[in-house]
DNA sequence: GAATCAAATCAAAGCGCTTTGGATGCTTTA
DNA sequence: TAAAGCATCCAAAGCGCTTTGATTTGATTC
């Protein structure tokens, strides 16, 4: 059933050379053998074996999408499905593979070092970029192209990245809170050594501080972003005797853990206490139709995949002098989570 | 930095043979030449290269995942984030790579042709099985080693599976309802096409007859299972003239809505309306900690993607003559979100 | 002391592809 | 008519590894 180059090129009764060139497009073989073979190689079935080609070209058509598994924290990003839906997009237009690595925090440098000589891939996604990220460095010095879905705040070198403006998507939204006269806003963020909830926080900070709001360190949390955990810091935070009227949370699935903990003391969201969230635009969980459920700073992950594939497939055959950067600004969509502050 | 086998074995005076045979663990080799071999590797940061190695040996050293990709339906599902850790997890421990790879649903045979050609990978992992599912015979065929997350109905020949007992679950669930009362209970399914919503619902009217039920055609509901899914079809239902007053839901998501819808309507969950769903136990969405928020019908879907990857790596160099399968039963759980049928 | 054996090592072939550096005709040019 | 040029095609080397089928050495046997 399956024929390889050699079988194929025998029942043409030509060279391999000859095959392989009619294939790949080089223009020194006649228009009509190359018919002849196209021909051949579709009714035989013939599709070149993955590994030759990259043992011979050195490529290895496929991108590596490294994931940190961490010990401390079991969970798996929702957000990743979508990410890789965009990116598998890009890579199966241009015939590209995705390979996955589940890497675990505690020898990340082995890790990767160990990706470069296995010589499986042709370049790297990024992530989860933590502030400090030592990742970075090291991809640069091993030499293997890579993109970061997001960004690292402390890094020396230029990188590749694809990110959302966070800060100025959480200053808006906290902006926009501020004008609806709420004062105590909590803010539900992400994991603190999180590069996105560090830009996310200073954007909080920037605009509570614009609108003459101190920021009271009691209202910031910072969390693996389960539901869970917005149910359980709403929860706790609503018990309290000063409590918060608004909530400026990091994730749809954390926003509606907090949503229930507003249900559950008989608060009406909306009226007596605001959320926004930001939301990754999720193919299962959108966020309502045509009245949003969440205000919300919105920006598709999916759209980051695609982007960031895209990003890296060029950087792998161009090879550009100064790494690309994209930044996504997100969009602040008002729902019916969010009204005047009550007095 | 890297260096390659030639290179690591002109350093240390010995012929490659020697050097990979040490590597390998084969008995030939002294065991002292072995010890210094092991060391001038590590030493010398060396790591074969992977596609040389699948060149010789003829093994990928890799599984490959075909993700469905509908045009139709643009979902991700949220569950594949949680199967895929666990996945690789085993991958990890038996140095294997995952590869991913999205199939559009219109050409699959020449996906997976092409797949088999490329020899990229040792093994398959299907995904989202249909009720009618061509991949199965396909495979079979084209013999490449696969293990089905879930099952087909119509299938002939014998496959490897790890399914769970959707059928028992969602009749247990039933059940359980019908012991509290209730009498309409609204099913809000996945898509109908599906294997696993087809035995769901078989468990569902299964139950309701032997609980003596009639079952209503316009309580039953099946759609890509989101969030806004659940609460666009509870809200109309709701509004109804003779409203269920129970919810049998296929994901945790979905009932989400579903809750949102109930309490949109100004009804109290578990009091008013009673909803059981089925619960993946992804890590970003618990079901509550103490208390479940949903009564749940519950399973693992990371430890069947364990479970599944272990059971193909087995088949890859165990070749069995019976294709194994697994049977995964999923516990029901009870939370607050059920209580007796209002009267 | 020659023959046998086991242990340890090696040279070379082969996996399926690309690519370099010719060949081979056939047409064009002077 | 010989030289040059062009369009096509090919043989063989090489990518980095494994593995087959020797070869070498020192120990053991008779």
């Amino acid at each position: 059933m399956a024929v390889n180059l050699k079988q194929l090129s025998e029942h043409l009764k030509l060279s391999q050379t000859t095959v392989s060139r009619a294939l790949n497009g080089y223009p020194e073989v006649n228009e009509e053998t190359r018919k002849r073979v196209q021909a051949a190689a579709k009714a035989m079935n013939y599709s070149p074996n993955i590994r030759a080609k990259g043992l011979a070209t050195g490529r290895a058509m496929a991108i590596g999408h490294v994931i940190p598994v961490s010990n401390k924290h079991e969970m798996v990003n929702p957000v990743f499905g979508d990410f890789i839906a965009g990116a598998g997009e890009a890579y199966s237009q241009a015939g590209y593979e995705m390979v996955l690595t589940l890497v675990a925090d505690d020898n990340e440098e082995r890790a990767y070092r160990k990706i470069k000589a296995k010589g499986n891939v042709d370049g790297l996604i990024v992530h989860g970029p933590r502030m400090i990220e030592p990742r970075i460095p090291l991809l640069t010095d091993l030499e293997i192209p890579f993109v970061v879905h997001g960004r690292a705040s402390q890094a020396d070198t230029g990188y590749a990245w694809v990110d959302i403006n966070n800060k100025r998507a959480f200053q808006r939204a906290t902006a926009y809170l501020a004008d609806l006269g709420h004062r105590r806003i909590a803010l539900i963020n992400g994991l603190e050594d999180m590069d996105f909830a560090y830009r996310r926080r200073a954007g909080y900070t920037d605009a509570m501080a614009k609108a003459g709001l101190e920021v009271d360190p009691a209202l910031l949390f910072s969390e693996e972003m389960t539901e869970i955990y917005g149910y359980r810091t709403a929860q706790d935070l609503l018990a309290r005797d000063n409590p918060p009227t608004a909530f400026l949370v990091s994730s749809m699935i954390t926003a509606i853990g907090v949503r229930r903990a507003i249900d559950a003391a008989g608060l009406k969201m909306g009226r007596d206490v605001s959320i926004i969230t930001h939301d990754d635009d999720l193919s299962y969980l959108q966020n309502g139709d045509s009245v949003p459920i969440f205000t919300a700073t919105r920006s598709s992950v999916r759209e980051a995949g695609y982007l960031s594939a895209k990003m890296l497939l060029g950087m792998i055959d161009q090879k550009p002098e100064t790494p690309p950067t994209r930044m996504l600004e997100a969009e602040l969509i008002i729902g019916d989570s969010t009204g005047r502050a009550p007095s």
